[in-house]
RNA sequence: GGAAGGGUGGCAGAGCGGUUGAAUGCACCGGUCUUGAAAACCGGCAGAGGCGCAAGUCUCUCGUGGGUUCGAAUCCCACCCCUUCCGCCA
């Protein structure tokens, strides 16, 4: 959410900036929203101070046992209109709210400006795609050569986009968290944590998934009422961690790490992705999320994204990482550096890590806050990115390390996590 | 699922329907004292928002939402959450 004050103070260059985004600004709305706010708070509140006084007033007088009806019956009509001012205003401080909710964030100046995915800018690539003596094969089939990636069993089960593995791949698949959970957590200093994959509707405001992305998640009603959201990424529970709270300054950065499952509904999705992995409702990620100090937050990113990084480095995985400009940014995000890693089944990088600062967007939407040098409490900044994508970092493996025989070599880094396997192979 | 108790400022913890936005303690900030520190003493210290160039001033907030009243932290209703005991259970 933005900050109110800094529309109505600046309207014309949030627009201008947010048309980067290809979003129009409703200006018009807004201001409208804004002036009937002003009129009918101004009355609202001179109208609560006058019955304060008066209130007030009466108390004395009957203290000096003096009569009061005259001006209580005042106030009792006071009071009516009071009433219907008050909520008056509450609709109106709700539309206005509701016209906030809706609006992405601003780009962080250094973010290009772009309509698409074209328009990313690419900062480094790090290792050289490997020269295979033979046609590379995509996860699919080294998978289903291998015997353990099954996609008709899993729709079967459930429904299309999930995955069933087994034997080594599965075990694989569990190496690969274990690995990045260790990296993060021993070398660099993310505490780890265990969270609800289950969320109410105020942690999914919190981030940013609602109220406007309500058919990108699944959810479950509850018997007494309501329901809850199977979280899409864990940077909702674990950034919520904060939510409603004020961190001592001392304390950050807080940095947490965190496997989850997460579910998607990859709604608007259909058609796109549909072969292999790819693009799942239900996969498996290592999140690295830091609530940070204003003032070095984007020193935060930049190493947020290199923790990341360091574990496709130790993975000997090449990619690129690229800055998403204006038009191909998420809703939250201030600055977003993508992370893709090099696909040979599909000849091409894919994402497989997404690093944004937030600033104060999702802060301000949680009250997430700090105690500041002056004492007083500020919003923090929220950044988060995946440390990996395990299912994504999984074909990257497969399809990386495959052999002319359909075998898949294990990577070094993974092995000690194999028991005792180096190699995966049909029936083993 | 059943029963009981409880939700007040960063924390702990008071609070007859009327100068209580809230005593007191701790923590924190500033000052005195001290070579320095501690102790002691003095002062300050909740958050959000409106109006205003500013000084300032006003409003809202005691789990949430309603209600009663001229006036609610205090009374009534509903809901949420927490704790304890019983039941069930990975």
């Amino acid at each position: 959410m933005l900050d109110a004050q800094l529309l109505r103070n600046d309207l014309e260059a949030v627009a201008a900036r947010l048309a980067d985004r290809g979003l129009t600004l409703d200006i018009a709305t807004f201001r409208g929203l804004e002036d009937a706010r002003k009129r009918v708070q101004t009355r609202t509140q001179e109208l609560q101070a006058q019955r304060n006084a008066s209130s007030k007033k009466i108390g004395e007088l009957k203290r000096g046992g003096q009569d009061t009806t005259a001006l209580m019956a005042e106030m009792a009509k006071v009071g009516d209109e009071l009433k219907r001012l008050e909520a008056e205003l509450g609709d109106v401080q709700g539309r206005l709210e509701a016209f906030l909710l809706g609006i992405p964030n601003v780009p962080h100046p250094s973010v290009p400006a772009g309509r698409s995915a074209d328009d990313n800018v690419e900062q480094r690539r790090v290792g050289e795609p490997r020269a295979f003596g033979f046609a590379p094969r995509d996860h699919v089939d080294l998978g289903a050569g291998l015997g353990m990636l099954d996609f008709e069993r899993a729709s079967k089960i459930a429904s299309a986009r999930f995955a069933l593995m087994t034997g080594l791949l599965a075990r694989l698949h569990r190496a690969i968290a274990q690995f990045m959970l260790d990296v993060h957590t021993v070398e660099h200093g993310y505490t780890e944590v265990y969270a609800p994959y289950l969320v109410n509707a105020e942690s999914m405001r919190g981030t940013g998934q609602l109220p406007k992305f309500e058919e990108d998640l699944f959810s479950v009603p509850r018997a007494e009422g309501g329901k809850l959201y199977l979280i899409p990424t864990a940077e909702v529970p674990v950034t919520n961690i904060v939510r409603d709270e004020i961190v001592a300054l001392e304390r950050l950065p807080l940095k947490y790490v965190c496997h989850s499952p997460c579910f998607r509904s990859e709604a608007g999705s259909y058609g796109k992705d549909t072969r292999g992995m790819i693009r799942q409702h239900q996969f498996d990620k290592v999140e690295l999320v830091q609530i940070a100090h204003p003032d070095n937050s984007y020193e935060q990113l930049e190493s947020l994204t290199a923790h990341a990084e360091a574990i496709l480095k130790r993975l000997e995985l090449p990619y690129r990482v690229v800055t998403l400009c204006t038009g191909d940014m998420g809703f939250s995000a201030a600055k977003t550096y993508d992370i893709e890693v090099w696909l040979p089944g599909q000849n091409a990088y894919r994402e497989i890590s997404s690093c944004s600062n937030f600033e104060a967007f999702q802060a301000r939407r949680m009250q997430a806050r700090f105690r500041s040098e002056r004492g007083k409490p500020e919003l923090a900044h929220t950044l988060n990115g995946s440390g990996l994508a395990v299912g994504r970092t999984l074909i990257a493996v497969l399809e990386n390390y495959q052999e002319a025989d359909g075998s898949v070599t294990i990577p070094a880094a993974l092995q000690p996590y194999m028991a005792g396997a180096t190699r995966i192979t049909a029936g083993g």
